[in-house]
DNA sequence: GCTTGACCTTCCAGTTGCTGGAAGGTTGAT
DNA sequence: ATCAACCTTCCAGCAACTGGAAGGTCAAGC
């Protein structure tokens, strides 16, 4: 499929796929009018990088999850550590979200207007983090 | 206190603190020396920045979602609207982490090796936000 | 009191990760 | 055949830092 395709089903922007291309993390084959094509397994590839990359990892970091992926010796020990590192950091990312997410319903339903500066709503996240 | 501290106790470099000060996000006092002094509250804001940017949003969301805290009118509709949106987005980065903690955890558990490329992680991924 | 080192300051340049636009080729429909 | 809607490369610009130079401040030790 053209680039127009793989953009519409992975949610990037065609500029943005073949700057990932510039980059190394895909590579599409070629018709031969020249266009890019891509096949089902690059669109999936795509999606996951559209993911991750609002998830708030680096694009070194979502070269590494691909490497994951892709890399035939995935059972190596390097591997597996590499792996658990981004378990433990998603799984901070996750607890993060929860916070920020318990903060806004808090400024939502708990402080409507005038019992700031009262409401602690930083100072709590910020304690969280700190124990 | 000096930037030095506020950038210990928030987790960001001093180079970018200065940087955020310089788009506006945060507005510290100068001691007679010209050093900048950072209050608590500084420090509970840098902390929220440092999360809310790692988590995904872009400065400008990340504005937004201090002006939620800071707003005196954050009882309004308008307010009320962008956190729901917010609240939202957050869901969806939440899921979107699960996922993509199931496929990592399947990475490691179920296809050491050699079932490949038999395993569909990516297919499964892509497949759940079709969905 | 003077030096040393660890702070702090500003400013400017470089990097990452896109993003927009120009200039031009391809394709499919009228 | 021409028109719109694609695609191509290339180059410039923006967002969000990041590093380094050049220099001021401060507390400790001799």
């Amino acid at each position: 499929m053209n680039i127009g395709e793989a953009s519409a089903r992975s949610g990037l922007p065609s500029k943005t796929i073949r700057y990932y291309e510039d980059i190394g993390l895909i590579r599409p084959d070629r018709n031969d009018n020249g266009y890019r094509d891509y096949a089902v397994a690059d669109v999936h590839k795509l999606r996951f990088l559209q993911k991750s990359r609002g998830l708030g990892f680096s694009v070194e970091e979502c070269r590494q999850l691909l490497a994951l992926y892709e890399d035939k010796s995935r059972a190596s020990a390097d591997v597996k550590e590499l792996t658990q590192a981004k378990l433990t950091e998603i799984d901070r990312k996750i607890r993060e979200l929860s916070e920020l997410r318990h903060t806004l319903e808090h400024l939502v339903h708990a402080c409507h207007g005038n019992d700031r500066p009262d409401c602690p709503i930083l100072e709590e996240l910020s304690d969280e983090q700190h124990a």
